[in-house]
DNA sequence: CCGATGCTTCGGACGAGAGCGAAACATCGA
DNA sequence: TCGATGTTTCGCTCTCGTCCGAAGCATCGG
């Protein structure tokens, strides 16, 4: 019963338009002000301030204090997961509408998924490591093989060894195939910021595939973009 | 912008407690009528009704009439992963909580979730397939091997060829890992309901394993239960 | 036909919660 | 110390949505 309930005021909290609007702005991976995210979601910074009090108290986002500033993020991949898991089931009960929208085109072609890469670039990703062999896909999710070590450590990729997985197939919600993500695909994500493969849009999730990019992902990848 | 809304507004419907526990009530796969999920929610049938419209206009449930009687249930697959994905989340920010009811600890032990197994039975049945080589685990999901394919027909237990991929893993939101889904693990779901390997809990969506049932699982499928 | 049963529609009452103005609090730069 | 900026707390209003009583349809059994 109680599960019921505590089900119920998780989806409540996103179930907001206000709140939905800042977790939404938040789903990049980057931390935003609370200014910020009161002009992101139209709203004044008090109502803003309430909303995000809530969210933290909830577990859903993180909250950093730097100076007068704080910072707000999405507190785990976790949460991340649910948001486009929701927006799968949004798109697949309206998906017959024929209204793809230039910048949802450019969603579904690259963008960040919380702190990983996705859309048909992920997916491209994915399944070239996949096929390649640098992937050991089991039970449990995914992990690198050697060569796949092998492969990102001949890139100057470094992945972290945490306690959180190395690899984890991630559903993409446009594909609905998996893509890359745990600690290698925010590593690999990273990589292709810091190197000019992808340019972040602004005010958007969407990523630009750079032609840089496109040679750097097909030589080293053999990720082959349509 | 629209995206934004329609998440809301999907995450909004599941955050009502009453709707909410409609769905929860369905999450077995079983269809029920309006009366009977009045009941589960404890509200009055024609406050049920509006609720119903509303999950049905939102597509995410089906309803079927049968006589004066209408049957609602879950209308996908994606709806009953995204509960199980909410309920994942939920039991994540509370998870230090040392509050494991004997109810939950029957859940987590082994459940119906929407059509096939779950729980540390589905995930054991998943290492099992998985680990004898039954499965061909790829990118895109899992698909039955020859091995498996030959195994369950050896065991009468009869895969229809649909659209629907045969297997898929789903995460599993107590294990954290993943149990089989799709044709063969609803099929396989039927047949140990059909052949008392597990019994339903009244009012719930727990399964008891018999005696009957450890041994076919062991001796059919490799499953050692803890 | 007729009553019984299951479900839905309509209308009004009620409460929860989002929103903002005003003011307080915290931190920075000078 | 002072004003400026970013954030939060308080108090209030107002709208939205849930809920139920009453009544209206549909379907079944006889």
């Amino acid at each position: 019963m109680t599960t019921i309930i505590r089900l119920a005021e998780t989806a409540s909290l996103i179930g907001d338009p206000t709140r939905a609007a800042m977790l939404y702005a938040l789903m990049d991976g980057r931390a935003f002000t609370a200014g910020e995210l009161a002009e992101a979601a139209g709203v004044t910074p008090q109502t803003a301030s309430g909303h995000l009090a809530q969210l933290v108290a909830a577990g859903m986002l993180a909250v950093e204090a730097q100076g007068r500033h704080r910072y707000f993020r999405i507190a785990s991949a976790e949460i991340g997961a649910i948001l486009e898991g929701l927006q799968l089931v949004t798109a697949d009960r309206i998906g017959r509408l024929p209204r793809p929208g230039p910048r949802d085109a450019a969603l579904r072609k690259a963008r960040i998924c919380y702190d990983h890469l996705a859309g048909e670039l992920g997916v491209a990703l994915f399944a070239a490591l996949a096929g390649a062999g640098h992937l050991r896909l089991s039970a449990d999710g995914a992990a690198l093989s050697d060569s796949g070590t092998a492969l990102l450590g001949s890139l100057d990729i470094e992945v972290p060894a945490r306690r959180r997985p190395t690899c984890r197939p991630c559903l993409d919600w446009s594909e609905r195939r998996h893509h890359l993500a745990g600690q290698a695909g925010a590593a690999i994500c990273t990589a292709a910021l810091a190197r000019g493969w992808v340019r972040r849009r602004h005010g958007s999730r969407a990523l630009d595939v750079t032609p840089t990019g496109t040679r750097a992902f097909a030589a080293g990848f053999g990720v082959r973009l349509p």
